[in-house]
Parts: C-alpha cells; sequence; structure tokens
DNA sequence: CACTTGACCTGTCCGC
DNA sequence: TGCGGACAGGTCAAGT
C-alpha cells in the first residue's frame, strides 16, 4: 500500500474535503472489499478523519470506519458532477485519467454525500478493505513521527527479532508503524546500514542510525507527496513525487549518491532491496 | 519457535 | 505479435 507517508497524504487531503458531510449512500461493488454491513454507515456524519500506522479512519456519529489500502488502493474524492474539471495541480504530478473518469474499473466502494460529492475507493489488486470498526487496532508500534519514538524504543522491539534482518524487521507493524518495503530500504541507506544485518549485530549507534533514517525517510515521502510506483495518488487524484528523490529505492544500476558504486538490488524475505554495498556496512 | 513461502488478485513488463 | 513467468507499495496463514 501505500505505506505511511502516503496515507498520511491521503488522510490531510480527505479531512479538508469531508468532515461535516453525511454519508448518504455506500455502494458495495466489490463484495470482498467492505467487510462488514455498510448500512451501519449510511446517515451518519464525519466527525473526524485519521491515521494510525497504514490504516486510515474515519470516525461517523456512531461507528468508525477503517480503510487499508494494501498494495493498490487509492481513495479519490469529486465534488458535485461537472465541478472539480480543469482544476489546476499545485505540487504533484496531474493524472487527468485517473480523476475524470470516476467510478473506473477498479472501482470497488462508491460513498455518495448528502451534498451530491463522491468518495471512490478503488483498488486494483483487491487486496485492500473498508470495514466497520469492531475493536481496537491490533499489535501496533509506535507512530515513528510522534514523540514518544525514541531510538530505545526502537532498539527494545527490533531486538524481539535477534536473528533476522534489520530490513525484514523494520517493517513489522508491531516494531514501529507505517514502515513498508520503499522506506525500510531508504532507512536502512540513510542509516548506512547493509539490509541484511542480524538485528543482534547492530550497536547502539547503529539503532539511533535507523531510528534517524526511518524518521528522515517518512517525513521525505510526506514532503515530496507520497511514493507512487504505480497506484498512488492523493484524493484529488495527484502522483507523489518521492520516488524521483529516492536515494536507492528503484534505482538499481544507478550511482549511489554518497559514493561512486552502483546501487544493487537483491531479495530480502521475498521483498526488492535496494542498497549500496560499499556505503552500507 | 523463528523464519520463509504461498495465497490473496490484477496488471504490466520483459525475454524468448 | 504472443505467451509464460516474474514482479509489484501489505499482511495473513501455512509450511519448513
Amino acid at each position: 500500500m501505500p505505506e505511511l507517508p502516503e496515507v498520511e497524504i491521503i488522510k490531510q487531503g480527505l479531512e479538508k474535503k469531508i468532515i461535516g458531510l453525511k454519508i448518504q449512500k455506500i455502494q458495495v461493488l466489490s463484495p470482498k472489499s467492505f467487510i462488514g454491513n455498510p448500512k451501519l454507515a449510511m446517515g451518519q456524519t464525519v466527525l473526524k478523519v485519521w491515521r494510525r500506522a497504514k490504516i486510515l479512519g474515519m470516525d461517523l456519529d456512531k461507528v468508525t470506519l477503517l480503510f487499508h489500502m494494501k498494495m493498490s488502493g487509492q481513495l479519490i474524492w469529486k465534488g458535485e458532477s461537472g465541478k472539480g474539471k480543469g482544476e489546476r495541480f499545485i505540487g504533484g504530478h496531474p493524472t487527468p485519467d485517473m480523476v475524470d473518469k470516476m467510478p473506473n474499473p477498479h472501482t470497488r466502494v462508491i460513498f455518495t454525500f448528502s451534498d451530491g460529492s463522491h468518495l471512490y475507493f478503488n483498488d486494483q489488486r483487491k487486496f485492500g478493505w473498508i470495514k466497520i470498526s469492531d475493536g481496537p487496532l491490533q499489535d501496533l508500534g509506535p507512530e515513528p513521527l510522534e514523540k514518544g519514538f525514541t531510538w530505545q524504543i526502537l532498539k527494545q522491539n527490533l531486538l524481539r527479532h535477534k536473528s533476522m534482518p534489520v530490513k525484514v524487521a523494520v517493517m513489522d507493524q508491531s516494531v514501529v508503524a507505517g514502515v513498508g518495503n520503499i522506506y525500510a530500504n531508504e532507512a536502512c541507506f540513510v542509516a548506512k546500514i547493509d539490509p541484511r544485518r542480524k538485528v543482534a549485530d547492530l550497536t547502539d549507534q547503529e539503532f539511533k542510525s535507523l531510528h534517524r533514517g526511518v524518521i528522515r525517510s517518512l517525513r521525505e515521502g510526506i514532503k515530496y507527496g507520497g511514493s507512487t510506483r504505480v497506484h498512488f495518488v492523493d484524493p484529488e487524484g495527484r502522483k507523489g513525487y518521492f520516488l524521483d528523490y529516492a536515494k536507492v529505492y528503484g534505482k538499481e544500476g544507478y550511482p549511489c549518491q554518497g559514493c561512486p558504486s552502483k546501487v544493487k538490488k537483491i531479495t530480502i524475505g521475498g521483498r526488492g532491496t535496494y542498497f549500496c554495498p560499499d556505503c552500507q556496512r
């Protein structure tokens, strides 16, 4: 999915548009995409939009809706029909095809608000879901961009996986919330740590660097509007351009930013992993 | 128990 | 041009 920065972008975009709107209707076009009874949310007003890890939450009068984009989910908001066309794009790459044709063949759920606007949940791969919250979110580590996230906490949580490669361990959502494959690669690069290293072998200095690397990469991600490999767009259909600025992710064969070597791609834990074999030790 | 693989789906890209 | 296989931002469950 979208990782933390992308979900944060969606959250920030959505709260500007839908807070105070009443959900008039929810159409579920693909049954697996909506878990629970959509009628439980109908007729209710959106009070708050929030994010925890990679999950987006929407507090309504009586229930809370949860959204997970997984690999290819999108949330697109469009005003009353006709509006929004010819809109100028600021701070992102425009994707007119996405914005102009809605719903599209990948639209799974459509929310209609009482002012005539719509929210489309599109999800090509159908891994994502929307559900009515039915209990606390389980087992999520600290929010990396909030106060309580210290290097000591990161170290403590990582050490639950002593023999795992660092990169795999930081992607565990109970270690730290919201880091996925792209930002795990970037964080290891910033920290100058070889992603294959076992957690138990890291020094305190390296835990500190990794902590800094996680925070920096995620902040940059948000700054550039998120990462769009293929699917990610914000609620107005704009792609994120963090990948243009990524240091290693997707840069196989390109020169490293810190030395003359080339970025290398390998597989760790079944996931594509990019790193500089010279800078990252 | 710790870690890896497969499954969930659909689409795209690359090599033959 | 066509076909098969690998791969894609995530997360479970099942398997080793």
